[in-house]
RNA sequence: GCUGGAGUAGCUCAGUCGGUAGAGCAAUCGCCUCGUAAGCGAUAGGUCAGGGGUUCGAGUCCCCUCUCCAGCUCCA
């Protein structure tokens, strides 16, 4: 080993004594550009790994700046955070046991093993804590301990234990993967990686460098790194809430009290963070369903069911219409069937067995001689429609198509307003189809899938997923998983989504690709569900005559688009934040005489633009115009058009829109023609996730 | 289902130490009537989520249930 080593960044090179750390070759390399949290390094073979500053690197590496303004660069100063929260506990809480605390998006948690849950008030102490270890300058040091050593260390420490008994190779990834402790094992940090004969683990201490030189480890913690080389690194960060959270997400698992918060390079990021919390909150689809009088829960309904109010109903009624049509032009075959039918039929179709405690309770009828059940899934009724009469492989693909209604008994803590509801419409579809068509059929599906999300302004999805065979119960062969599992990979692939995979996370019958958004406050749903079944074809014996006059078992797609009609209308609400584009809008044009003897012309106008198909409505003077203009601006409607003397002499309106500038003196010819024409395209353009919510000057006035 | 938080008028909220319920907006009625985000006045509106308990007295303290919110788990 020589004493100097090279080190690289971009095309510069620098020797440096060997030993110089992270931040030496940086400063020597001169890529420093702002404030910065770690490092990032490449070794002569290539691997690649966050570093700490003050760790040394290896001779040959090539080192970059991770900076505090990245999403890498946050990661890391949150995973810090939550070690000094986990200390501020544990000052706090003595004998409190810890598990894991990582970084997550936009924040980062940690459990804690505390004898009772942490109350808002402790949450205040722990961050006051928090605050006070922060200006000690505590430094984060990196030390690697044998694993006899770090067993002794963490002995009082039952969860870490655990984890060390589950990466017993000594190397510690993330805090994230042990927590899926099947996860594979990744690359290990560095050094760390030496060959087995003495493991290691990585232990991070929190260190104060006391007034007489000294210094005094003021908490460790078992951690892959890397960490900010001091608290003095961690500029803003804020405590959000408590939670119970199982130990392993795992329900026979003791469950921990977990502490989310969230951590910023700067004191404004983080000001603004909480205000986007803020501005989230108000999109709430509850809310604005309440506000803008589309949808009502009330108790005496019970949970998870909806009434949807005449504007909400309106909006819905454009989602059905839409994709009702699209449907039938696409080669479907409507149908419908009951709410209700015997319990044998979910008997048959494994429903009862499988999910019997997510279903309602039968329904015992003394003179029916069996009982009923409300309908969880549509797919049986739409199997009855297809074993109607014997059905020849020329008729195939058969796509049976429905607005169907289900009820669904979900446990009581996860229904989520319109986003799990109890009692939802799904547009569900069953193909039934020859193997040789399944490929073809999903490409068909993802398609109808891309217009319908970009006919709703709903614009890319946030996570697009092919969930293969789940381990453990799952049904069909082999070859049938194999054969459904590439089919839908290659349709997604023929129809250009960027999509992952989510292995084992299929259905039991068969695999599924699923299109997922995201809800106001960023948690992402399930919309669009694509699903091939090899299931419910054996469990009802359903067959074709092929062209060799011989009876053939067809493949069934389950396909949903709007997935629940509900849940797909909440997240539009939270989307355009209840601003709907003209088509959409249950109310699109609000006329307003400025005063009542121009009551007349305002009706003029009003029946032109009805005659034309507008849905408009006059608001005759009884309060003031600016009165009842901002009434028109917080039920976000989106034309209002102001007709007074001048207006009703020239046969003109004052058109004062949701979204854009206002126009004087426009023809009322040629607003009924431009309106008329908007809403006949369909466009979104006008309003869109991206910027519903932040035009409308003076909208934040209605709280 | 589990952990925590919450529930007062249609909505948003106040309600002190336990002393019998309050505001703004909305609604209704009246007055006002030519110009781009709240005109003025009056009236009405409550089983304080429900039930039980403690107390002379409970919106307030205790227990149970329901519902909602956030998270965990689950999601055909």
């Amino acid at each position: 080993m020589s004493h100097t080593i090279t080190v690289h960044h971009g095309d510069a090179s620098v020797q440096l004594d060997a030993g110089a750390t992270a931040l030496q070759a940086l400063k020597a390399l001169e890529a420093i550009r702002g404030a910065i949290v770690a490092a990032e390094l490449t070794t002569t073979d290539g691997t690649r790994s966050e570093w700490d500053l003050d760790r040394p690197v290896p001779d040959g590496a090539t080192v970059a700046p991770v900076y505090a303004d990245t999403e890498q660069g946050r990661a890391i100063l949150r995973h810090s955070t939550a070690h000094l929260m986990a200390q501020a506990v544990t000052d706090l809480f003595p004998g409190a046991k810890w598990a894991i605390g990582p970084p997550i998006e936009d924040g980062f948690y940690y459990d804690f093993d505390v004898p009772a849950p942490f109350t808002p008030e402790d949450l205040e102490r722990i961050e006051a804590r928090m605050h006070e270890l922060a200006r000690e300058r505590q430094r984060y040091v990196r030390e690697e301990v044998p694993q006899p050593a770090a067993r002794q260390e963490f002995a009082d420490q039952p969860y870490k234990i655990e984890i060390m008994d589950l990466v017993d190779d000594g190397t510690i990834l993330s805090a994230v993967d042990t927590a899926a402790p099947d996860a594979p094992s990744g690359t290990a940090a560095g050094e760390g990686d030496r060959p087995a004969t003495e493991p290691t683990f990585t232990v991070y201490r929190n260190v104060r460098d006391l007034d007489d030189g000294s210094t005094e480890v003021a908490w460790s913690d078992l951690c892959r790194g890397p960490h900010v080389p001091s608290t003095e690194r961690i500029p803003a960060f804020k405590l959000l809430r408590s939670a119970g959270a199982y130990w392993r997400g795992r329900e026979d698992q003791p469950m921990l009290q977990r502490i989310y918060g969230t951590a910023w390079e700067s004191k404004k990021a983080l000001q603004a963070h909480l205000e986007l919390l803020e501005e989230a909150r108000k999109r709430d689809h509850r809310k604005l369903g309440r506000d803008l009088e589309l949808t009502h829960h009330p108790d005496e309904l019970g949970p998870g069911l909806s009434i949807f109010l005449p504007n909400g109903a309106l909006v819905r009624k454009q989602m059905e219409d839409w994709i009702r049509d699209e449907t039938l032009a696409r080669g479907y075959q409507p149908v419908y069937t009951p709410h209700v039918a015997k319990e044998d039929l979910w008997r048959i179709s494994g429903h009862l067995e499988n999910y019997g405690e997510l279903m309602y309770p039968g329904m015992e009828l003394d003179d029916a001689g069996a009982a009923y059940r409300l309908k969880p899934m549509n797919c049986p009724f739409h199997i009855l429609a297809f074993t109607s009469r014997t059905r020849s492989y020329r008729e195939l693909p058969l796509r049976i198509a429905e607005l169907g209604t289900v009820y669904r008994y979900e446990r009581s803590g996860v229904v989520n307003g319109m986003l799990r509801a109890r009692g939802f419409t799904q547009d569900d579809s069953h193909i039934f189809c020859r193997a040789d068509q399944v490929v073809d059929e999903v490409v068909g599906c993802i398609a109808f899938a891309r217009d319908l999300y970009a006919a709703f302004g709903l614009g890319e999805p946030s996570r697009v997923a092919v969930s293969t065979r789940p381990e453990g119960k799952s049904i069909g062969t082999d070859e049938q998983w194999a054969y459904a599992e590439k089919a839908l990979m290659e349709a997604a692939e023929r129809s250009g989504y960027d999509y992952q995979v989510d292995a084992g996370e299929g259905a039991f019958y068969g695999p599924k690709i699923d299109i997922h958004a995201r809800d106001a406050i960023g948690r992402e749903w399930q919309l669009t569900t694509i699903q091939v079944d090899f299931n419910l074809p054996e469990r009802f014996d359903i067959t074709y005559v092929g062209d060799d006059g011989q009876r053939h078992r067809p493949f069934m797609v389950h396909r949903a688009l709007f997935g629940s009609i509900e849940r797909f209308f909440a997240v539009m609400v939270e989307s355009f934040n209840g601003a709907f584009p003209t088509w959409l809008a249950p109310e699109q044009v609000r006329v307003l005489p400025v005063a009542d003897e121009f009551d007349g012309y305002a009706t003029e106008v009003a029946d032109r633009l009805r005659a034309a198909g507008v849905r408009v409505h006059v608001e005759v003077a009884d309060a003031t115009l600016g009165n009842r203009i901002r009434e028109a601006q917080t039920s976000k409607v989106p034309y209002t058009l102001v007709v007074g003397g001048s207006e009703a002499e020239a046969g003109t309106v004052a058109v004062r829109p949701y979204h854009g500038p206002q126009r004087k003196d426009v023809a009322l010819a040629v607003f009924v023609t431009e309106v008329a024409e908007e809403i006949a395209t369909k466009g979104v353009d006008d309003a869109g996730p991206d910027d519903a919510g932040v035009h409308a000057s003076g909208e934040d006035l209605d709280a």
